[in-house]
DNA sequence: AGCGTGATTGCATACGGATGCAAAAGCCCT
DNA sequence: AGGGCTTTTGCATCCGTATGCAATCACGCT
């Protein structure tokens, strides 16, 4: 069975000679495109044959396939992506539309996102979001490059742009986010109401009699969501409402500053864990409370900082992974048509991560 | 409202259908696609004049410009970036290659080399290569899709790798990286020898006699090239060298175990500020040690924790801006063929930022 | 040996735009 | 009014693959 390959070559003088490593790559033009149908006409088959011997399932002889695709090791043929696109109406890439990076928890999204992309067969398509901004100014770029779907991560999407997105038929998913009102778009995020409810139990659990809620942005769902569920929990049992105090956006500073606000409070739950840090701070430098003795602090995501020894802050842990790699089955799905046209929405339980803040 | 779009909108009827009469072509696809023909079909022109409309420079005269952007604007038509790709023989796709995003740092240069690509017109392909590994597996795909230059960060190329992408004639940058050994590759990073003089006079100023030095990974230049710095100062003016102590990687967990190791020290230089945090928290908390008055500390790039008055940490300031401002100047310049064939190395200098921790 | 079938292979064309070249318009001047 | 030019347009082709369809091939069976 050995592969046979036709000494007869095209030139003459470098002719096959082996692929040197240590050599420049010869035979290849310098522009070094190397094209199915220059491939096809050395090995004297079709362009059509060097199409199907990389694409699984094809009709195709496995000796020819073999043959074909030794050829192309030698020769460094690999199909051209972008022709494959145009061809084929898909590009195999996913827009991720990120915002927030400076908050640690995203980075660990992105590059989960990024892995379980890559071993899907998809590759990604970055796109930052300045704060503050929406993510519909990416959405034009991203049909321009005809992505196959689109992933929006820590931004808001306005509802017009999540509609004209579906309009289009492509996939969007939006991730730690829920839709805003009846947005029709898939979502995949953190349980964050029970992960509330679990804060607030902690916290009574612990005996805290004046307990707080440090809100984030105000227009994020995460946000509001984990003060639903925190508050809930003391209504339910005819407690009064905890205090709450808005820190306005997402980041370390403002955690400090609403730590330094929060007044009389033995229990602190913060929107998330960089708040948290920053209001932990705050609580020990700024205020000279001891923690957790005299304040319990809850903080949500479990980014890498929370476990170090300076903060040990209890928190509540996203299962990024498995929000991710459910994620990525949801747009396997979509793209191969097997899911119904009612948006899939899912939650996946936080888990409370007991450590000596609280 | 999304504009909808009248089968009779512009012309007077497109009932002439004019080329084909087997299949009908409605102006907007069911996939949402307007093409550049279908354009050209409904305003009576050819479809190099869309083309032409959207191409700055092109010959074109206004009035006609202006009317197709005009209906482009109507019907949603905007140029498919896959097809004009591979017409023109440039993605605009530019690869950006990353690893370690779990040190802080790196997000932040991935946010701004976002930022900096969008705004320079080239959309990011993001690869993330799995920490230890070589970037060189992402090569393939990122010829694939024939990105237009590849950016490499955190991660190491190898020569080989290196070699193979010059040959084909591509640009490719490391960044935050220097070449290993004669790559011909161009690079933008800080000066780190700099840094790390200016590390060693800063402690020597602070009168410390015992420093240390806290090395990251050994395979990094970053961690030799500021250790280089930082043993040069004290070897030119005659001192004992200082100790050297290996973290191996560059963890809060080994700045944590390196400090736990370092023994009887009074100045700590970590190769850069993950490994400082940890240390930091190691010194404090796991050897009772008082910093700054015991032993003084300093960082390398100054991530946001650094700042955080937990830490306070001193460290060395990375030009992030300005590096990834050159580097996407440097990218333009060659992709436009300005610049020469030998590589453009270029260092920005570091900036010690004293904090408490000094 | 002839035929039926399923497996392979080649052909031709589509995907959506970019662009060299020549035809068609304008423009200015004598 | 006609000639010499400069703009504008349209035409035809090309970019590199994928794929429907028809032509071939390889075999097993009667």
């Amino acid at each position: 069975m050995a592969a046979r390959t036709p000494p007869e070559a095209a030139g003459a003088g470098t002719a096959s000679a082996g692929t040197d490593p240590g050599s420049d790559a010869p035979a290849v033009l310098p522009g070094g495109a190397v094209t199915a149908r220059a491939l096809a006409r050395r090995l004297g088959v079709s362009q059509s044959m060097i199409s199907r011997a990389f694409s699984p399932g094809a009709s195709i002889a496995p000796a020819m396939r073999a043959r074909i695709l030794a050829a192309a090791e030698a020769l460094g043929y690999r199909p051209n992506f972008i022709a494959a696109s145009l061809s084929r109406r898909r590009s195999s890439l996913v827009g991720l539309v990120m915002g927030e990076l400076s908050n640690p928890f995203y980075p660990a999204v992105l590059e989960q996102f990024s892995q379980a992309l890559q071993a899907a067969g998809f590759q990604t398509l970055l796109f930052t979001v300045p704060p503050g901004q929406e993510a519909d100014a990416a959405l034009p770029l991203l049909r321009q490059y005809h992505v196959d779907a689109v992933v929006v991560t820590s931004a808001s999407l306005s509802s017009a742009g999540a509609a004209h997105w579906r309009g289009d038929g492509r996939s969007a998913l939006l991730f730690n986010r829920a839709g805003d009102g009846p947005t029709p778009l898939d979502s995949i995020a953190c349980d964050n109401v029970g992960g509330g409810r679990l804060a607030a139990e902690a916290l009574l659990a612990r005996g805290r009699q004046r307990p707080a809620f440090v809100a984030g942005r105000a227009d994020t769902s995460t946000s509001r969501e984990r003060e639903a569920g925190f508050f809930a929990v003391f209504a339910e049992r005819g407690l009064a409402p905890p205090r709450r105090i808005e820190a306005g956006e997402y980041s370390y500073a403002a955690g400090h500053r609403a730590a330094l606000a929060a007044g009389d409070t033995d229990g602190l739950f913060f929107a998330n864990d960089i708040l948290a840090l920053g209001g932990l701070d705050a609580l020990r430098h700024g205020r000279g409370r001891r923690v957790p003795e005299e304040v319990s602090v809850i903080g949500f995501d479990d980014i890498p900082m929370a476990a170090w020894p300076a903060y040990e802050l209890a928190t509540l842990r996203q299962p990024v992974a498995a929000m991710v790699a459910a994620s990525v089955a949801l747009l396997r799905a979509r793209l191969s048509g097997q899911a119904g046209p009612e948006p899939h929405r899912q939650r996946l339980p936080a888990e409370l991560l007991r450590r000596a803040s609280l």
